[in-house]
RNA sequence: GGAGAGGUGGCAGAGUGGUCGAAUGCGCCGCACUCGAAAUGCGGUAGGCUCGAAAGGGUCUCGGGAGUUCGAAUCUCCCCCUCUCCGCCA
């Protein structure tokens, strides 16, 4: 959420950053809105002032002048009334269309219409070169018996998987080492829930507009797509004393989306699944764009050298107008390199937002003026599983269909390969 | 699931119809003392909206919503949450 006052001074700023990400938003009619909303509160709030006023006086009154009183403000009173009805009424709209003004994206962020718009700005490692026709995960790790889609479909229906064998092994390996790469680094480990209330979704961004990815219960709860929606509301309504930022959280949950409006896209796989796990790191700095952008940074290298360590090529783009959320000012995509595919793909996702999630969280510090100030926020994956075994599998097979084990998973799995 | 207690400022915690946006303590900020610090003393210190050049004013907020009342932190109803005990349970 932006600030009003902060859009009113700057519309035709904020409506450049909604062009540029592609998001149909009546500015003009957000700001006639406002008027009204502030003639309205001006205009209940002065017979409010009238009332308290004359409450004031009643205690010390005498019993006809009481009288007179209480007459007198029989008027004000239903007027009041009408004017608070129409108050809540509008600020009903008013709160609606705030929630749909989207963040400006960074002058540095290209402009563009979908991921095929984003612009490379970081590749690292050879594409694997094969001596045979490479295979793609699915078939190599059916056939080492590390995955099974046919019995995840029957039980869980439309790209349910089964991970078993040294798939799983690999996997918590995988948590592991990331795992303590980040505490080391400092980072704060969380276990965080995925099933949330409203709230949260709505002070991370993905609700109002996002609804049709979210799976929700019958008790009106939601399933969170990302550690970050519950790690961000573990400091909502907060106020955070400033010697604790920067706030460094790596944050581990499972991971539901519906993939609505994806349905034709990586059907088959694990590349695309409705539930997965992921470690999600989140800062929390103070209100800087220098420092944000300096985090963002670090975000981005953290998620670099995972795949560095994996040995797996890969590629950072910075993410065009039309491919970045509502709340975020700027995101990289991670993409490692897919041999079957041909291509890479999305890994990691690292974007910042500046105060757009912690106004809407209420996460503040107080800054050394003394004032109350809405933090930063920003997030990346630092791994995300099963998608990151597709990379993983792919790039490292051999030609009998056996699969080598990436250097640093060596000690977890206990061998150099995994054969039938 | 059953019974009870509770939700108040950055934190702890008092307040049970007007004198309360709210005692006190802690924390924080300023000043004094000190070579400096600690300790101590004195003073200040909730947030949002809004009017105003500013000084300052108005208004709202004591978990959320509705109600009673001229007037609600305080009374009534609904909801949410927390704690204690009992039950059940990975």
């Amino acid at each position: 959420m932006l600030d009003i006052k902060f859009i009113r001074e700057n519309k035709d700023l904020v409506k450049a950053g909604a062009r540029k990400k592609h998001v149909d938003i009546d500015l003009d009619a957000l700001i006639v809105l406002d008027d009204k909303r502030k003639a309205l509160t001006a205009s209940f709030e002065a017979k409010r002032a009238e009332q308290n006023a004359v409450s004031a006086k009643l205690p010390s009154a005498d019993a006809e002048t009481k009288a007179a009183l209480l007459e007198s403000m029989k008027k004000v009173k239903t007027d009041m009334q009408a004017d608070e009805e129409a108050l809540k009424e509008m600020m009903k709209e008013w709160q609606a269309m705030m929630l749909r003004v989207p963040n400006m994206p960074d002058i540095s962020v290209p402009d563009g219409v979908s991921d095929a718009d984003n612009k490379e700005v970081h590749t690292w490692g050879e594409k694997t070169q094969f001596s045979f026709q490479p295979k793609d995960h699915i078939e190599l790790m059916t056939k080492l018996d590390l995955l099974d889609l046919e019995k995840g479909t029957e039980t869980a229906g439309f790209r349910g998987y089964y991970l078993k064998n040294d798939a799983v092994t690999m996997n918590f390996g995988l948590w592991q080492f990331v795992l303590d790469r980040f505490v080391k680094k400092g980072y704060k480990p969380m276990m965080v829930p995925s099933l949330v209330r409203k709230q949260p979704l709505y002070g991370t961004g993905y609700l109002p507009q996002g609804e049709e990815d979210l799976y929700k219960t019958q008790d009106g709860d939601y399933l969170t797509g990302t550690a970050e929606v519950a790690t961000m509301s573990y400091f909502a309504d907060k106020v955070i004393d400033k010697s604790e930022l920067p706030m460094k959280i790596i944050a581990f949950s499972t991971c539901f989306r519906r993939e609505a409006g994806s349905h034709s896209k990586d059907t088959k796989g694990i590349i695309r699944v409705h539930e997965f796990y992921k470690l999600e790191q989140v800062i929390l700095c103070e209100a800087s764009h220098e420092e944000s952008v300096k985090h963002h940074e670090e975000l981005r290298r953290n998620s670099e050298e995972i795949l560095e360590a994996l040995k797996l090529p890969y590629h950072t783009v910075v993410n065009c107008g039309g491919d970045i959320g509502l709340g975020q000012v700027k995101k990289y995509d991670l993409e490692a390199w897919v041999p079957s595919q041909n291509t890479y793909r999305e890994t990691h996702s690292c974007s910042y937002f500046h105060d757009f999630q912690t106004r809407r969280l209420n996460i503040r510090y107080r800054d050394t003026d003394g004032k109350l100030k809405f933090a930063h926020s920003l997030n990346n994956t630092a791994l995300a599983g099963p998608r990151i075994l597709v990379p993983i599998i792919e790039n490292y097979q051999q030609e009998d269909g056996s699969v080598k084990v990436p250097d640093i998973l060596k000690p977890y799995l206990g061998k150099d390969v995994i054969t039938k």
